[in-house]
DNA sequence: GTCTATAAAACGATAGAC
DNA sequence: GTCTATCGTTTTATAGAC
């Protein structure tokens, strides 16, 4: 069984991940089709007989692949059958670090990209809405394995959503690591909360 | 006292009024200055007379501008001496009926450029900052007037700014104004303890 | 499926008359 | 302070050879 060579990624792959790569750290809008066929060692014309649509087109093939990535990340910090209050404080803990080493750039690689389409390009809002869902599917069903029941369960994962998401904004903008703290930590009670009433 | 006529606005007024609304709506990058002159009904000398930094220099000035709006909604929720869990509750409400009135386009006028503009330009991360301080500064203020001592007040006030914010960005993907009453209910909650603690 | 050349439009910014 | 004309770039997208 061998493993799929590195070099040998397809031109489509390296598209996506040189455009996941830039519109998640300079925003949809901001980041050129130019910058990413360089990043990606592709021709002009490959772009388009990969994605007839365009920007657009693989803006949403960007986003899904970095809300993929991200979803993964949440899955290592969440397993199953894991101390899900211990796992919060270390999922924001860890966010707060990670913010921290990469100078407040790399927070969440989907944010920026969502708020800036959600109103003009239809496919990236729907790709983003899947690329939420699909978060909260992860942290919703090990609230549920643990006895917390469906619609606590639900609201508690929407609530950790809103929790990383808006102290990933107030971060960047200070350049402050506590409010990840500070969310973390509500967080983290409220898992105790609901856990403690089933 | 005469009031100020509105005709009379100042070129200036009138070029940060329209970045702000075009740069709330479409983001910082998407924004052409020649449509913000367009709307401002402004030459285009002008606009570097009265901002030699440019598009940037006008980017932060709307943003601020935007920001004192937004905190000036807050303010109105928030009066001195309000029952501070209706109050909470009633903000999110408000806000989830004029997402659903504007189809998911009007939330939060700073969240999206201040993501854009975070890592890239300084002065305007810098008044996002300014401008999200301010708001918590409303939130905290009121909550240490109920009693609640200052660690937890302001804890709180983040906690409340992460929920709305979070909650704009999973409305606004998904079209649904579900997280804002999730994260209202949580944030009602949420107050409700601290006061009871105190 | 890869690559180059180029089109057509929009971009931010500037110079200089009034 | 206002306004116009224009510069030089960069943008997304396309046509067509290989």
């Amino acid at each position: 069984m061998r493993p799929v060579p590195t070099a040998t990624r397809s031109t489509r792959d390296r598209l996506v991940e040189a455009a996941a790569t830039r519109m998640a750290r300079d925003g949809y809008a901001a980041t050129g089709v130019k910058a990413i066929l360089t990043d990606a060692a592709a021709p002009y014309g490959s772009l388009y007989h990969h994605f007839p649509g365009g920007k657009a087109e693989l803006g949403a093939a960007a986003l899904r692949h970095s809300g993929a990535g991200f979803r993964e990340l949440v899955e290592l910090y969440f397993p199953e059958g894991v101390d899900l209050v211990a796992a919060v404080s270390g999922f924001f803990a860890g966010a707060a670090a990670h913010l921290e080493a990469t100078d407040y750039a790399d927070a969440c690689p989907v944010a920026t990209i969502a708020l800036e389409t959600a109103s003009v390009i239809e496919p990236m809002r729907v790709a983003a809405a899947e690329v939420f869902e699909s978060w909260l599917a992860v942290l919703d069903r090990r609230l549920r394995e643990a006895g917390v029941d469906r619609d606590t369960a639900r609201d508690v994962a929407v609530e950790l959503f809103c929790g990383i998401e808006g102290a990933f904004l107030l971060a960047r903008a200070t350049r402050s690591a506590a409010p990840l703290h500070i969310a973390g930590r509500a967080g983290a009670a409220r898992v105790q909360h609901a856990l403690g009433a089933r």
